[in-house]
DNA sequence: TTCTGACATGTTATGTTGTATCTTCACGGT
DNA sequence: ACCGTGAAGATACAACATAACATGTCAGAA
């Protein structure tokens, strides 16, 4: 099965001192503007678009902000494995555990939208063997499921 | 390694052949503008978007074909398996072998474009099965590797 | 032959996602 | 106080995707 996660899963307001931390680890300065955008980002419980961010971040602070800021954002986050990109869906979500790296798998509900992940480094893993197999050097895999979460199942 | 492919890789005329043929199995017409798209998305040497495909057509056709009809017959293709939708892309590509069914892993070069796959049934098989673990029901497994292919490799 | 229904395609508009560029702002160092 | 630097804002636009509705085409029924 895909390996149980002993590591912290975070979640909160730890789950925002945790992105913080890193983000300051790494170099980069934990802003105002940073903050609220991974707020908005953790406080949704499906992947959520720039867009969908934007007009979160917005509410919040009771002003208009950009797309444009959301994005440069977010792949900031990405780059420090603070949120992730889903790309079969053009959106993002949050990482719970942006300590430890894994090419992790994406579960995207297609009927209720909800989406989970595991981190099954063996399978990950093998993708990536398989790829260099081939003469090809991974960097990214991609590696998501479109389907029908347990809750949309009929029955 | 990913097992061999023994069964036909169809190419050039042939590959057209055996897309109108498939498509005509399913019950759907081969019309001249579904022969114009293939032939230009099979054109290609990479994943082509929709506007790529449509400016093609809109040439070999001498006339303006919108990327609307495009995508309408790009979804039908990939409905009967003759295309793949690369998702991390944004792009199409042709399947070569449209007769036999496979959750294909697509190896996307991030300097030239270039994009190869891989039909690993045992790996594909695996993130399934992971998915099925977790109570998910696993429709369609999208599994892309972005990275460096062998010619753009520093060596 | 004409009508009709099914399906393919055209046309236009609009929505969504993502970048580029340039300006302004905030803050720390001198 | 001044300057340098990085963050964020503003605007524009490029690229990707779908919606809504009109028209074309062709086979079979009337």
């Amino acid at each position: 099965m895909a390996h149980p996660h002993n590591h912290e899963a975070h979640e909160g307001a730890s789950l925002v001192d945790a992105a913080q931390t890193t983000m300051e680890r790494s170099g980069e300065q934990w802003t105002q503007m940073r903050a609220a955008v991974f707020e908005a980002l953790a406080s949704f419980d499906r992947p959520a678009s720039a867009y969908d961010i934007a007009d979160k971040v917005s509410q919040s602070q009771g002003r208009r902000v950009a797309a444009n800021s959301v994005y440069r954002i977010l792949d900031l986050f990405v780059g420090s494995n603070l949120a992730r990109r889903v790309e079969s869906a053009n959106a993002y979500v949050a990482n719970d555990h942006p300590d430890c790296l894994h090419d992790c798998i994406f579960l995207i509900c297609d009927t209720c939208g909800n989406t989970t992940h595991i981190d099954d480094d063996k399978l990950a893993g093998g993708v990536r063997a398989a790829a260099r197999e081939t003469g090809f050097s991974p960097e990214r895999p991609v590696i998501e499921v479109r389907g029908t979460c347990n809750d949309c199942k009929p029955d």
